[in-house]
DNA sequence: ACCTGAACACCGTTCAAGT
DNA sequence: ACCTGAACACCGTTCAAGT
């Protein structure tokens, strides 16, 4: 049992905070112009430091950003378990699935880091991720036993869902994601027994 | 209307011939090891030619992965006509989908390539990608025609689909490409009238 | 007509030296 | 305890000089 990793830490040297700050505040904005695989020189120009002072705080670009995305996370994970009192099991699901799709398209490049990180469990990202996936498996378990998921659809098929819909948005437009997962998670459904 | 672009030039001195051929082959090989993004320089290494030579033949990355798909996207909207004879209007889209998944995992990012090329007019991958595009076009209307596909998907839904799934495929496995390729085909589909 | 290889720009990462 | 910036390795791309 590991701890979650590098949270900002308490007690630094003020000058550390500030540096470890600005480096986030770059971070977000370089990450969000040019995807998660833009440059970190970039990002220690924007933030006036030098080079070694990123990786001092942030030893790989996933911990960095990790730090990032670290509360977004939390609050889809923390709502996957709020969702399980959502009176209609298969709607709390669509919800939440919409939720996780647009969490992966904040930054380009992020839904492959999504996926990579919960097959790797070295990631700094990967306990986050598996949080993520528990949080879906719940929500599809109970859409299971309500009767309206494929008692064969498992939670791998749901997060990988997920992503690769939120890739494909990233690659064309939010609006053909949201098609993609319609039409996913209906394929997941099992078939309305009519009349 | 352009053609098709640099075909394999008739009519080569035999020396840049062969250095076309080499480089194609090594190409072939460093892709299928690192992905599409693998570092060219290690190609003409290992083709043992400097590194304008590659530059000359190819000009740009997506040129040399071109001339290696050229041959394979050809024959996937070739067996999309043909499909359009096959008994099964919906059995025909899943054998030609499931072929055009199988080819955009060949190489790791190969999918992303596809998905950029059909948006971007000026890639030369574009032409053989609409050409792939316009092959599930007329296998998804014909599945519509006969009443098993929803009217509203569309080639770009089906486009979008397929390639997202092999990018899917290509973080995990195949198994798990061929699970999100039925959810999707299937949520695609009308439901079955019953009783 | 084609090839070579140096040159330039840009980046990730490490680490000895500073404060 | 933290920061700096040089150093190293690696790569994409261009182009003048060769054959």
């Amino acid at each position: 049992m590991t701890t979650t990793g590098p949270a900002p830490q308490r007690r630094m040297r003020a000058d550390a905070r500030r540096n470890y700050e600005r480096l986030l505040a770059e971070a977000a904005t370089v990450f969000a112009e040019h995807g998660v695989e833009a440059s970190l020189e970039e990002i220690t120009r924007r933030a006036g430091v030098a080079n070694g002072t990123l990786y001092s705080h942030f030893p790989t670009r996933q911990a960095l950003l990790e730090a990032l995305l670290r509360s977004r996370m939390q609050t889809l994970s923390g709502s996957a378990r709020e969702l399980l009192d959502h009176p209609s099991a298969h709607e709390a699901l669509v919800i939440w699935a919409r939720a996780v799709v647009a969490h992966a398209m904040v930054y380009r490049g992020l839904a492959i880091s999504m996926m990579r990180s919960i097959e790797d469990e070295t990631s700094q990202l990967h306990a986050a991720c598996q949080a993520v996936l528990t949080g879906g498996e719940r929500l599809l378990n109970r859409a299971q036993a309500a009767g309206t998921v494929r008692g064969d659809a498992t939670a791998a098929d749901l997060y990988a869902l997920i992503n690769a819909v939120a890739w494909a948005g990233e690659q064309t437009s939010p609006a053909q994601a949201e098609r993609l997962l319609s039409f996913g998670i209906q394929g997941m459904c099992l078939p309305v027994a009519s009349g």
